[in-house]
DNA sequence: TTGAAAGCGCTACCAG
DNA sequence: CTGGTAGCGCTTTCAA
């Protein structure tokens, strides 16, 4: 145990005090450090022993400038508090951890100037990568500049027009359909809405127009007044429904943009009186608390966490450190988990 | 803009290509860079206009390396999904960001064995310090000994014995004695309970206590059979619930460790047929979300983002960075919010 | 006010 | 299999 207390790493124990401690060469405890195959077993073991003893923690950021890359990746979210994304990055950070990177946590809260101020700060920590949910209107530029610079992104969720750059998403045409069949096939409505999300986001987008698609093929009138888009809080998104359900009835059926969304949804239509009979919801996202709401939310589950997986391994690709065509594994598709809240 | 597209950094502009473009020295540049007041301001423009011409990244890692610190802050928490930790999360984010850190996201899971692998990372990324939620049995050693090799360590929640770290925690006395002072003084209830919470952990014991002594004060029968402890999902907190029920009728009110798990217990409630004229509930954490849930949930409300900000200026307190004696920010105490599960 | 040179802790190359 | 040595890109004396 080292006796100093260094305050900043500046004095710690180095490679150079253990190999004078050992006799031997810098580079053979380098080596040995890095399971060189070149050192034998047993001088590897006699340098390992004495690090431990001396108290030697291996300089990882030194071994990045050295070696001209890094075991940074960042995570750059618009925010962390929502559950979605939570969970996504919990993915993210299980492949990167397997082999050997640390997730740099930036979040943007939404704005464009913040988003670039990070992706900057990335650069400049020389980050190995990053994987990004992109704020909405994301200029092309503000990722380029930074991936021109040897910064390597994976999209997910939201696309960047001519970006050119990985984008990893769920399958939202998939969702859209799980929620008309059901909606549709089981439950017979008549009028059907899309609640929720940001108006221009690309999930949003896919979604309602697959739902209107559908609509149309099985003779459902959609209800273009409840096809608005919120600010993805839960007091808007109610704030939002109560305007809605003063302007007239809902729909037969509402599909919403995410389970969070839906709560207030839920709220808004049994303070007017409007149960599961008359109103059909689902919800999307499957976050565990929806079972526990009144009504019990029908929802169509999503992977968050094989989408975060999926997206981190697509950037461990894009860094030759993985063969995507190798691994194999894949978030799960969307799955219509039927509770009460559709009328079941 | 660079015409290469180096793939790691290496092959990068450099200050030094950018002092030769420009015909001055390398000290110059690097003076420039940092605001020196020995350079002339005509030079520094002169400098930074020729650095933006060339695509001059700064690189902070061999900066870092060079001045013996670093900007990188860890935050090691149990599971950044939990609602109240993504919000701390945000809160120290904001906080160390407006000094220049970036943070080092680390999910441990809750496993003490993952903990000490990430502490041990932090400690080769010579990360500069970390806010940590230790896992429950966190063995003092694990944390001391990345400590004493100079890494300052702020933990948040849960204290570990013996450490002698330092701690932030909210204030748990006055959490149990705003509930208890709604309960009894306005609602009169004979019988209260805790329900949730990890069995051992710190925020648990004091708030259980403090009820309990209050409880007493007030001649209030105190509920030990649902004084029990959960893990923190909601399927197990339901199921508890549901087996503490078929055990025989609830307190008139329970006290709830989260807002996350009184979602978790109103559902059981409810499907039990009890309502909050009969067990009055309040949660505690004042996650948006719960005014949607029907009943709404009465809750205290915790400053989980002031907690974040504040064990973030703790931390660049032990940094040397801010002087936490000037730096007057502080949470927000708990707050009650009443709605309607309380019976309001 | 600017420049030259040493060196942070490590890796990689080339000799032995 | 092991040992010297030259940097990675920056900061920091110390001279000029």
């Amino acid at each position: 145990m080292a006796t100093r207390t260094p305050r900043d790493g500046r004095g710690a124990v180095t490679m150079q005090q253990v190999a004078d401690a050992l006799g031997v060469s810098l580079s053979t405890v380098s080596l040995a450090f890095r399971d060189a195959p070149v050192v034998a077993p047993a001088t590897r073991e006699r340098v390992r022993a004495e690090a431990a003893r001396l108290g030697y923690v291996y300089h990882r950021a030194a071994a990045n400038l050295r070696r001209g890359r890094s075991n940074l990746v960042g995570l750059v979210v618009p925010v962390i508090t929502n559950p979605f994304v939570a969970q996504m990055a919990t993915g993210v950070q299980e492949v990167l951890a397997e082999h050997g990177f640390v997730l740099l946590l930036a979040n943007t809260g939404g704005s464009v100037e913040q988003q670039l101020k990070l992706v900057r700060t990335l650069a400049e920590q020389r980050a190995a990568g990053a994987v990004v949910i992109p704020v909405l209107d994301t200029p092309a530029a503000d990722l380029r500049a930074a991936h021109a610079a040897g910064l390597p992104f994976v999209l997910v969720n939201r696309d960047i027009e001519g970006a050119g750059l990985p984008f990893v998403h769920q399958d939202d045409e998939a969702i859209a359909d799980l929620a008309a069949d059901h909606l549709f096939a089981e439950h017979h409505v008549r009028t059907v809405g899309y609640f929720g999300g940001v108006e221009a986001a690309r999930p949003r987008r896919v979604r309602l127009a697959r739902l209107r698609e559908r609509a149309a093929d099985a003779g459902v009138t959609f209800a273009q007044r409840w096809a608005v888009g919120t600010a993805p809080t839960p007091e808007e998104a109610y704030a939002t429904a109560r305007r809605l359900l003063a302007g007239g009835s809902p729909p037969e059926a509402l599909v919403c943009h995410s389970d969070e969304l839906a709560w207030s949804l839920l709220r808004a239509l049994a303070e007017a009186g409007i149960g599961p009979g008359e109103c059909r919801v689902v919800g999307i996202d499957g976050i565990p608390t929806s079972a526990m709401f009144s009504p019990a939310l029908t929802t169509v589950a999503v992977d968050a966490l094989g989408e975060g997986r999926y997206a981190g391994a697509v950037l461990l690709d894009e860094l030759g450190v993985l063969d995507l065509a190798e691994h194999t594994e894949r978030p799960a598709p969307p799955a219509l988990v039927v509770r009460e809240s559709c009328g079941c």
